[in-house]
RNA sequence: GGGGGCGUAGUUCAGUUGGUUAGAACGCCGGCCUGUCACGCCGGAGGUCGCGAGUUCGAGUCUCGUCGCUCCCGCCA
């Protein structure tokens, strides 16, 4: 094998042009194809940045010539060339690189590569445990490298943007406490402490407060956050987070600075300039128009809420529900009326999922409703139901009557189903929206209490100050989340920033003053010396990255992710320790 | 914890009611080829049918279990 000795390469692949020819090079990089004529051979040279086309020839240089017949893909090799316009009509138009090529007067072959297990290319249709098992190969796929540079322009975009803002960025532990409230922590034994543990932050939420305390106003961090939960195509058990908190702020002034560091990103990844106030809509008109908190606002279907019509009704599943307490709300799938019965069928069972006992419909004909349920409404009723539903001739609409969680989780889902299968998106547009006013708590039914909907050191709104002791269900957070095409990719909040509050607040979720003290202790004690007002947010930047990239999956926005069941393919992890490492942290391995 | 999908050559897949020697494409290896860029032509090698039981004269195919990957529900303040 070639050493490198005293040659260094002097341009990277794609940074070659027509202006560049007569002037020797040296390139260094990856076989992506090798194309032997016999006499000539042509190999695309391959780097992080692109691909040329250098050439052999045996004319040129018979012993080089000879060298580059044993070339294979992923190889890792050095030349030297002078750069020279392709011949006539030897262009390809469809390289960066296209007009020229390398005549190669030197190789040198760094390393062999045994046949890679998948092509190094966009578009190959391999399973994701091959590729993950070599990561190190699918990284150099083209696709994944472009998107790894636009994690890395989002992430300085956003260094850039916060720092010319006055933000510092302060690190904060990783080795931390467990916080009983929230996801599972993940753990680390402490040897020093036998039987004691640090628990991975799920967010510096804490820290990034105390530093307001602190009077380090204007604090960011890119940070690792981890939670012990089951994954999904959005969930990894550590993930990024861009970190914010400010001080003496209100909402306005977060969601502000938000929107524009957002719109920084857009400009530097992608050159999307993104329109800036963006749309706000309360937690319950997002409730109430799309089912779910998070709304994907590129298509229309918003539900309707038919509760009081049906009430009276001879529809049994649908008054039953109606009085006693449940919601029965309506979709309209505009111009949908020729569904097949296993369409319908499909949805039933799509909508099921969610704990819809049914899916109810109505073809709406150009006289009649064609329905299973039509003939237990009266006239008056159908007059009600087609003006609350904008019900028109070419209509099919779907009623699910359940439980108001049950009912807005069914039909928001479907919404979206509907969206996708209908061809209702636009995949080019950006819509962003906050959703603010979230209810500061809610009834937790397994734990029989009520628990903090975003995090327990989130304020609420001053005139819900006092339903704190007598109705918590009805008080309104200083909550915002940022949402972006149906996603959450954002939230934050105001926090408290009295003792006397945050105290009132654990009480209403059932955090005994003991049991406070003694997890948040220092919290407390920080409220009593000058805790300024403050706020933050933070952003998902796997999440983002994700959209940024057109991206299904954030695994495919991270250099090195875990699979669903938590797992390194590659590394193998999680494994089992020597009994000498348990034994240091005190541990033994349950039966 | 629960539900759906997938698992056959290096890769992506096909494989009939259970029946001879498990096929194709791409890739790989060898030969030929001086302008290709998905180069072309000829030839060749390559299989623990995820793993383990069971049914059967006989299992890639049927049954049960198990492992892995994936999507979803629960969960994720």
């Amino acid at each position: 094998m070639d050493a490198l000795g005293n040659v260094r390469r002097t341009h990277m692949c794609n940074s070659l042009n027509s202006s560049h020819i007569g002037s020797e090079v040296i390139l260094m990089g990856w076989v992506q194809r090798r194309r032997d004529h016999g006499g000539v051979i042509f190999v695309d040279l391959r780097d992080r940045e692109g691909i040329t086309q250098v050439v052999f020839n045996p004319e040129h240089a018979p012993a080089v010539h000879e060298k580059a017949h044993g070339l294979r893909s992923e190889w890792a090799i050095g030349v030297r060339g002078k750069v020279r316009c392709r011949p006539e009509g030897m262009a390809n138009p469809n390289l960066e690189t296209g007009d020229i090529e390398i005549m190669v007067d030197e190789l040198w072959i760094y390393n062999r590569s045994e046949t890679p297990p998948f092509m190094i290319e966009d578009n190959i249709e391999v399973t994701e445990t091959l590729r993950l098992a070599h990561r190190y190969l699918d990284l150099r796929r083209p696709r994944m490298v472009r998107n790894l540079i636009s994690r890395h322009k989002a992430t300085q975009a956003a260094r850039c943007f916060l720092n010319e803002n006055g933000f510092l960025d302060i690190e904060t532990p990783v080795l931390t406490k467990s916080t009983p409230e929230g996801a599972r922590d993940y753990l680390v034994p402490s040897r020093v402490n036998p039987g004691q543990f640090f628990a991975l932050p799920q967010s510096p939420q804490l820290f990034k407060q105390l530093l307001m305390m602190a009077g380090y106003d204007r604090y960011y961090q890119i940070v690792r956050c981890f939670r012990d939960e089951d994954l999904r195509a959005d969930r990894q058990p550590e993930f990024t987070q861009i970190d914010m908190e400010l001080s003496f702020v209100t909402e306005n002034d977060v969601m502000d600075i938000s929107e524009r560091l957002i719109a920084r990103i857009f400009d530097a990844v992608l050159g999307v300039v993104v329109p800036v106030p963006f749309p706000r809509m309360t937690y319950k008109d997002a409730m109430d128009l799309y089912g779910v908190d998070k709304p994907d606002l590129r298509f229309g279907l918003p539900l309707s809420d038919v509760t009081d019509i049906v009430a009276g009704s001879g529809f049994k599943v649908f008054a039953e529900k109606a009085k006693s307490g449940g919601l029965v709300k309506a979709l309209n799938a505009k111009g949908c009326t020729d569904f097949s019965r296993k369409e319908i069928d499909d949805l039933t069972s799509f909508v099921s999922v969610y704990g819809a006992k049914g899916l109810a419909w109505i073809k709406v004909k150009e006289n009649e409703w064609q329905s299973p349920i039509a003939k237990f409404f009266t006239d008056d009723e159908k007059k009600a139901l087609a003006a609350r539903i904008g019900m028109e001739p070419g209509d099919l609409v779907f009623f699910v009557a359940d439980t108001a969680k049950i009912t807005n989780d069914a039909l928001g889902n479907l919404r979206n189903h509907l969206g996708e299968k209908l061809r209702l998106i636009d995949e080019t547009e950006f819509r962003f929206t906050w959703v603010t006013d979230f209810p500061l708590v809610e009834y937790d039914d397994k734990e029989k209490r009520f628990v903090a909907m975003h995090h327990p050191f989130t304020s609420p709104r001053e005139e819900d100050f006092g339903l704190l002791a007598t109705d918590p269900a009805a008080v309104r957070a200083r909550a915002y989340d940022m949402v972006l095409n149906g996603t959450e990719i954002g939230g934050g909040s105001i926090r408290i920033h009295r003792r006397d509050l945050q105290e009132q607040l654990f009480s209403a979720l059932g955090i005994g003053a003991a049991e406070a003290e003694e997890k948040f202790g220092f919290l407390l004690k920080a409220l009593d010396f000058g805790a300024p007002p403050h706020g933050g947010i933070a952003f998902g930047l796997d999440r983002l990255t994700a959209i940024l990239c057109n991206e299904k999956s954030i695994r495919d926005v991270i250099a090195f992710p875990k699979t669903q069941k938590a797992a390194c393919v590659m590394t193998q992890a999680p494994s089992s320790v020597s009994a000498v490492q348990l034994a240091e942290l005190s541990l033994r391995v349950a039966k």
